[in-house]
DNA sequence: CGTATTTAGATGACGTGTCAACATCTCTGA
DNA sequence: TCAGAGATGTTGACACGTCATCTAAATACG
């Protein structure tokens, strides 16, 4: 192995740029979305496809496709949001290792309360921040970024 | 309050791009990280500025000022970090308030086998994947992005 | 049919991150 | 000088995420 190729500063800035965002942009929208509507971007996460989901119900299964979760973790969030009243367990009828999840009242009456609010923070702090061309050239190039990165299991 | 203006395709594409750059970029460079030095991230961003810093010892204030994170989450990750060998408290003689953190033998070790493969990685997932073009605009974009955003106390 | 493999989900242990509370120490200003 | 304000750090409670492991059911395949 030869001499480490450290990074020069034009890969350094877009590294700092992407870290940077990562961590404060995240936690600035947890925030709001906390403060405003007493969700937390994971409830949030999840409340999402159940809510547009038919019935609003999906498969454990399923719901963990949508998100792109692992099974441990859907599982593990459901357990906490049930504890919350947000969404509640059923047996699922055609599988009988299934587990089906259903949003209650409250899950729902929280994430219509919610979504106006999040999508406004994501304009203002993001999306509202960049230009077209800026919002295109981020949309190719991160989809690249993704489409190379090698699959973790699931 | 109107109607809510929800994303378009273009502000979509680019937010999805983030959301999935973030959580699965992330998970790829954290897992190699772990298995390939075995140093998590969170011990990889602090022992960088204190191999950096004179001596390897950094005030746990200025430590957490280096790497963005607040008090508690620098003085819980030292803890973790104190029982792995990797750093050692030490008092502060300016001033009693203070706690210095200082690179144990073990840690400079880890972060010297650590550095490379973690660039190499960062540039194989990331930074070779966008253009020069790209990553210009990335960090153009990013900055003023982060430039924006709110302050959060610290 | 029956066994091996795969899939679905739950769970416990542990590392991580935030918040609130607390104890100390330093600084500031009347 | 000294009381109040601010800074520094630690801690406990709790939410979140990953991993390894376990159970059970569905599926594949000889």
């Amino acid at each position: 192995m030869g001499e480490t190729r450290w990074l020069d500063e034009r890969e350094a800035r877009a590294w700092r740029g992407l870290i940077g965002v990562q961590q404060r942009l995240t936690a600035v929208l947890e925030r709001e979305l906390v403060q405003d509507v007493g969700l937390s971007g994971a409830e949030y996460t999840l409340l999402v496809p159940l809510s547009e989901a038919p019935g609003g119900v999906l498969r454990a299964r399923d719901l963990g496709r949508l998100v792109g979760w692992e099974r441990s973790r859907v599982s593990h969030q459901v357990t906490r949001m049930e504890k919350r009243g947000l969404v509640a367990r059923e047996e699922c009828g055609e599988d009988a290792r299934g587990s089906m999840v259903r949003l209650t009242d409250a899950g729902r009456t929280s994430i219509v309360a919610a979504a106006p609010a999040h999508v406004a923070a994501v304009r203002r702090h993001f999306v509202g921040v960049l230009t077209a061309a800026e919002l295109d050239l981020v949309g190719t190039a991160f989809e690249r970024v993704l489409d190379r990165l090698p699959d973790i299991d699931g």
